[in-house]
Order: structure tokens, then C-alpha cells, then sequence
DNA sequence: ATTTTATTTAACCATTTGGTTAACAAAAGT
DNA sequence: ACTTTTGTTAACCAAATGGTTAAATAAAAT
């Protein structure tokens, strides 16, 4: 019975344009030449613009969450939760790499979105690292360091790479195959990186 | 002769606009009302969209580049170019904090818009940089680090926080009081972790 | 076979949007 | 005083855009 393969056709060249044009960018017309059909079946599976761009929206954060999620809850060695998540994150990213850029553009546009998912979703997987983070530096096994920073950290040498290509890119004075070696080596770069800025010599 | 008080006040209400919606999300009307004038004087002065687009991203490079150039240019040891790079640029960004992920849509938008300016205003100084650190490297001054990663490292963890602001504050769970705290102890935090990271203890 | 339901299309529509125009007002030259 | 230039406005326009509709076609159900 056909099995959608129209509706999955839309939401494949929807999510193409949506991510790289953002939803104020996106003509619903180029989604509808991209998928190969007619502007109405737009409307007819999913009845707006707006209604597509959160069903692209939520695939995007689907995609990007979970993985965090993981790594944030998992009982392991703060190291080695380090080392995965540099390493898990920017490998995801580099399989979708709009995505981070999508994200906090359409999240800029209107904070309020996720307000509440996030917080429900990580609010208790924080707690427990940060946690974790304060007994290791109350132990001496790490320098002193605010949770919160450290956190913030991690995720920003892991994601701004990627968001911020072209600028990086121009500083760095590297063509596109160069700068994608530099993220490739960062899967372990980073992670080096943090664990030398905090463990105790 | 008026001095052109009006042409000063569509600069500033469309830096407003474009600035938190973007070229696709701005609307003549919006930047018009808010700086308390008809619609036709913002093509009187500006001729199109694209010619006032371009006056309010040029304004907005002309905020955050020479900052970068001053750091990256000034002759002085490596530690004292990183202290000065984190402080100096989350403060400037702290005034301005719409204006990095205004920079970064845009230039993800259309990224040939500043290639070569960017070449030609970084490119020198970056070469130099990285020479600094190379020496220092084989002088065993720094552990050994790629100069690339770690200028990365450096900008991520200055400009990211902003960028990601709405994520960070969910997964943190921060409200936007402790938030602005957090982003303003990282003018030093961030110095300090970088050359935690880098020294040789 | 026939009725009903789901899918698809072309044509159409109302609104929004960037941009223009013609007329008017205020300064500036002369 | 008057002519010209500059600044400003309201009304207007064409194109683009999200969305609708009515009719046609295909698939399922009876």
C-alpha cells in the first residue's frame, strides 16, 4: 500500500532544505520540487509549513540527543566519559553535520521550543555528573574546577568546529579537505586536551 | 544639516531586526517602524534589502574583527595572547551578544561573503601564531599540541556559550541571571584551562 | 462490479513583501 | 523672491508565497 513512500520523500528533502535554509529561508515550493511532487501533498501530509518544520525539527533533535543522553547518564570514570563523548559526538556530527548549525539557529529564533523537553530530558543526567565532577575534585583526583565549566567545555570544543566552518576555516587558512582532517583528528584531540587541563600531574 | 539623523536611525533599528531574525526572517516593515519612519526612506538610503543587509553585517565584522586582529598580531608571549583573547573577547561579545550567532548564520548562509577579506585580514597573523607555538613546542615550553587545535580550542570555548546560549542553559539548568555568571567567570576560566591544558608542569 | 476512500494534480486565492512613484515639504543655493 | 535640491510620505504595484479547492485517478472495501 504505496508505504507512505510520498510522505517520506517530503519529510527526506524537507529536512534537505529546512537545515540548510532554516525555516524562515525554506520555500515550500523547493521542498516540493526536491521530493518530485506537487506543492499540495505538502499540505495534504502535513498540513503546513510550520507542522513540516517541527516534524524536521524533532527528527533533528532525535538524531542528536539521545546520544548525549547516553553519555551523560552512563556510570563510568569521568575520563572515559570524556573520551566517549568527544569521540561519539563528533563522529555523529560529522554524519550530519548541518545539524548543530540548524539547531541552535531555529533554537535562537525561538528559545522556548525545547525549554521544557531539555530539561527533562538532561536536567537529572547533569545533576549526577555534576556531582560526580565535585567528589573528584573534592577527592584531589582533578584540579578545581565548576562543574558547569568544565561541562561547557567539553560540548563547545566538541560542536563550534563544526557551526563555525566557514569563519575557522578562513583563520585557519585551510581548504574544506584539511579542515575535515583537523575534526577528524579532534575525536581524540579534544578529550587529550580537557583530561591534560584537569588531571593532577 | 539634519546630519542624517534619519539614515543613522534605519541603521540602527535594522541592525536590531537583522541581528536577532536574520536576512530571511527580516522584514522592511519591522525595521521601518522601529525606527519610527516611512518605508520608502530604507530604500531612499539604502536602495534594496541587500544593500542595508550588507551595511548592518559589514558594521557587525567591523565589531569583532579587529579585536581578533589586535591579539593575533601583538607581539608577546603566548600566555599573555591567550589571557588576553578570552578576556577580551567575552567581554566584547558580552556587549554585543547577538552578534556571533548573527555572524555565523549568515556566513553558514552564503560563505563566500567574507573568504577572502577574512584571508587576507587573519592569514598573516595566523601564520605567525602558529609559528609561536610551533617553537615553543619544540623548545619543550608546551607540551605538543597542533597549533590548529589549539587556536580551535581557544575561539570554541570563548564564542560557543553565546552562540548556544538557549541549549546550555537547559542542559545546565541555569536561569539567565547564573548563566550571565558563569559566561562572565569564563573570561579567566577559560585562560586558565587552556594553559592548564598546554603547560609542562 | 460498485461504492467508498485515499492520493495526486492543476488552477486558483489571499496575503505578504520588497520595491516604486508621484506628490508634497523643507532646505539650500541663487 | 524663486529655483533647485534633498528629504519624506501615502498610495500603489508586481512578484512571491503559503495555503485551498475541485476535479481526476488509483486503491480498498463491499
Amino acid at each position: 500500500m504505496a508505504d507512505n513512500l510520498t510522505e517520506q520523500k517530503i519529510l527526506e528533502a524537507a529536512t534537505n532544505v529546512f537545515q540548510t535554509k532554516g525555516m524562515d529561508g525554506a520555500r515550500m515550493q523547493e521542498i516540493a520540487d526536491k521530493a518530485g511532487i506537487n506543492k499540495a501533498m505538502l499540505h495534504y501530509y502535513y498540513r503546513s509549513k510550520q507542522k513540516l518544520f517541527e516534524a524536521v525539527f524533532k527528527t533533528a533533535i532525535a538524531i542528536m540527543a539521545p546520544k548525549l543522553r547516553e553519555i551523560i547518564n552512563k556510570e563510568e570514570p569521568l575520563f572515559d566519559k570524556i573520551r566517549n563523548f568527544t569521540n561519539g559526538y563528533i563522529s555523529l556530527i560529522n554524519q550530519h553535520s548541518y545539524l548543530p548549525t540548524f539547531i541552535i539557529q531555529e533554537l535562537n529564533r525561538n528559545p522556548n521550543i525545547l525549554k521544557d523537553t531539555f530539561n527533562k530530558e538532561f536536567g537529572n543526567g547533569f545533576m549526577k555528573m555534576r556531582a560526580q565532577i565535585e567528589q573528584m575534585v573534592k577527592n584531589g583526583e582533578i584540579r578545581p574546577i565548576a562543574p558547569e565549566q568544565l561541562i561547557m567545555n567539553v560540548i563547545s570544543m566538541s560542536i563550534f568546529p563544526f557551526v563555525a566552518k566557514p569563519i575557522l576555516k578562513s583563520v585557519l587558512q585551510k581548504e574544506d579537505k584539511d579542515y575535515q582532517q583537523l575534526l577528524e583528528a579532534r575525536k581524540t584531540h579534544v578529550a587529550d586536551f580537557i583530561i591534560n587541563a584537569i588531571k593532577i600531574q
